[in-house]
RNA sequence: CGGGGCGUGGUGCAGGGGUAGCACGCCACUUUUGGGAAGUGGAGGUCGGCGGUUCGAAUCCGCCCGCCCCGACCA
């Protein structure tokens, strides 16, 4: 590729607000927004995109996974009958077609696959198998952001196992743990598993690939001790032991002004540990139900872990409670307890921590007052006992009791064990040995090539451009010739043909621009390997060869192409070695994780 | 959905009642050619939309639309 014919253009700037990455993308040229949450990709990026897509594909055929590909657009009908019509909110775009027939885009394709496998599979003999489509999904997110990390319309590869029993569904699982931590290494991003949150879907297990990263918008729970690793919506932490001491005489204390935990303890001295908090929300329990003021109890310093809480009353919807919503179900807010509230006021969930403690502080509904020795089972009325409280930095490991630490991350991929929930409502069943209809037992598998782009680009960039590793750059060797001399322009060509006829993907700069210009942009595009033509090159009579993180070197003319040949070898041949460290301790993990052998 | 910000040539931005500006990019010519060259000349904008105030609106007011950030949310 010729860069004077070349679509899509470098920038200089890009607006300033946006991630430091997604800034690159933009002004190399690989995408361009279109709406919110909505790329375009350009030949540049388009060209990285078939890079992971050849990724994807090698890896999930290579798992036995058969590539087929499902429509976007679908009609309600089929929505209807998994449920999902009226569980899922505004995210699922719907619309009506030219006769007002219900349509809808798919955010995802269970039930596709489960119509296709209803059809198409009717006996144990049709059993396992695997199929995947990389193919766009569209969910109408409430706010996108950080550039392609949470799009609308994006590509996802899916893949979609089918089983007779849970046991096939575990080998097809525990494939795709393994090929998910290849697919990552191979396109240059390092991920860690973690245990996450199964949803409405009620599967027995699931795991998200994270890449680490300050700019994620995951928050992820870590033992370093023994290795527990999982989305703080469902980190549980270590419980300490019940306290013995007995229990005094609840009393009420005056706290004029201490409506924060802070406040608080601070001022009748105490630990924040020592509070119950109380925290209010409103919580939808079927869809377009009158919202429920929900009370959940915390330990002072802990933020309630929203999706546990949700899980815990199976809420719909949930939000914060306005202080009007705390009033109207008998609490004050800032002096708010679960104490004296009746059943149809609210439902009080508390936090396990909190049913082992003793004669702790909490709010006596009543402003500036507070309770002093409040034990939550003797002096309020609790609809639900769980572990309420966000996993926090030092929180003890509920495996080893070790300190737990919390780090930010970027989910590239996730995986699912479905069950049958999709085949028993869409009829995907089949027949056992004894002639016995069962439901299929299904898995399911996503990774977002566009959020995988985002990782790869935030994890190799510096402050000329990106820096892509070999196996995902648009092109392997930018070719530079500097000047317009005539016999420059006769090697750039002849090295532009040999080097394109070797079947190497070069992208030529042959503009009439400074050298400046053409050296930032092929730098700006992350191209790994640099060949330079010029007066000065000439006169060492050869090219220069520089990586684009590393030093430059002078080659004689005739031997450019073998050199440039043995350069690229020796990057893919590191490359290798990289993802092969990354995967060196997946085997043990696979272990620990599913038992038996790696 | 709440809070904040922004919308002005292709890109990034300034201007903030008197008729549109800078940098980069683009076109032409000349001189240049190892880290975003220089000169000369040029093209390019109904200032997001609609309505209002005013002698006069990019500028003030109202409504709407779009985009970004924080939060809610994220099957």
């Amino acid at each position: 590729m010729r860069v004077s014919a070349l679509f899509g253009t470098t920038r200089r700037s890009a607006p300033g607000e946006e991630l430091e990455s997604h800034q690159l993308l933009l002004r190399a040229g690989f995408v361009q927004q279109l709406a919110t949450g909505i790329f375009s990709y350009l030949p540049m990026g388009w060209r990285t995109e078939q890079k992971l897509r050849r990724i994807l594909r090698e890896e999930m055929n290579a798992l036995g996974g058969q590539e087929l590909c499902m429509p976007v657009v679908q009609p309600a009908e089929l929505w209807q009958r998994s449920g999902r019509w009226d569980h899922i909110d505004q995210v699922l775009l719907r619309f009506q077609d030219r006769r007002g027939r219900d349509m809808a885009l798919a955010l995802s394709h269970e039930e596709v696959v489960a119509d296709l496998t209803a059809a198409n599979v009717s006996s144990y003999r049709d059993l396992p198998r695997i199929v995947y489509h990389i193919q766009t999904k569209f969910r109408d997110e409430p706010r996108s952001r950080g550039g392609l990390l949470r799009t609308r319309e994006f590509t996802m590869k899916d893949s979609y196992s089918l089983d007779r029993d849970q046991a096939g569904l575990e080998l097809a699982y525990r494939a795709h743990f393994v090929a998910y931590f290849r697919i990552a290494a191979r396109a240059g991003v390092p991920v860690v598993a973690v245990l996450s949150d199964v949803g409405v879907h009620g599967g027995n297990l699931a795991h998200e690939f994270m890449y680490l990263t300050e700019v994620g918008e995951d928050t992820l729970v870590f033992c370093s001790s023994c290795g527990y690793a999982a989305n703080q919506e469902v980190a549980e932490t270590g419980l300490p032991e019940p306290e013995s001491e007995p229990e005094q005489e609840l009393e009420e204390v005056e706290t004029p002004g201490a409506s924060s935990v802070a406040e608080l303890s601070a001022y009748l001295q105490i630990d924040p540990s020592r509070v119950a908090k109380s925290v209010a929300f409103m919580a939808e329990l079927e869809r377009a139900q009158p919202a429920r003021l929900v009370l959940a109890v915390v330990p002072g310093p802990s933020e309630v872990n929203l999706a546990q809480l949700r899980n815990a009353i199976g809420a719909v919807d949930l939000r914060t409670a306005t202080p009007e919503e705390v009033g109207r179900g008998g609490g004050v807010a800032g002096y708010m307890s679960p104490r004296g509230l009746s059943a149809d006021a609210a439902i009080v969930v508390a936090d396990e921590l909190l049913t082992r403690r003793r004669n702790l502080v909490a709010g006596a509904n009543r402003t500036g007052w507070h309770l002093r020795n409040f034990n939550l089972n003797r002096d309020c009325r609790v609809d639900k006992v769980t572990r309420l409280a966000a996993a926090a930095t030092g929180d003890p490991c509920r495996n080893c009791g070790s300190p737990l630490s919390v780090r930010k991350g970027i989910e590239y991929g996730n995986i699912f064990q479905l069950g049958t929930r999709y085949s028993v409502t869409l009829g995907a069943l089949y027949h056992d040995e004894v002639g016995q209809q069962q439901p299929v037992v299904m898995g399911s598998y996503g990774i977002g090539l566009g959020r995988l782009l985002a990782c790869v680009a935030e994890e190799h960039h510096d402050d000329r451009g990106l820096t892509l590793p070999i196996g995902v750059a648009p092109f392997e060797v930018a070719l530079v010739s500097v000047g317009q001399d005539g016999e420059v322009t006769e090697l750039a060509e002849s090295t532009y043909r040999e080097l394109t006829e070797a079947g190497v993907e070069v992208l030529f700069d042959d503009r009439d621009a400074s050298p400046g210009v053409k050296f930032a942009d092929a730098d700006l595009r992350g191209i790994p390997l640099r060949v330079t033509v010029s007066p000065r090159s000439l006169k060492a009579h050869g090219a220069e060869l520089k990586r684009r993180i590393g030093e430059p070197r002078t080659i004689p003319r005739d031997t450019v192409l073998a050199e440039v040949l043995e350069e690229l070898g020796a990057l893919r041949r590191e490359e290798r070695e990289w993802v092969s460290s990354q995967l060196d301790p997946v085997r043990a993990l696979v272990a620990q994780t599913f038992g038996g052998e790696g």
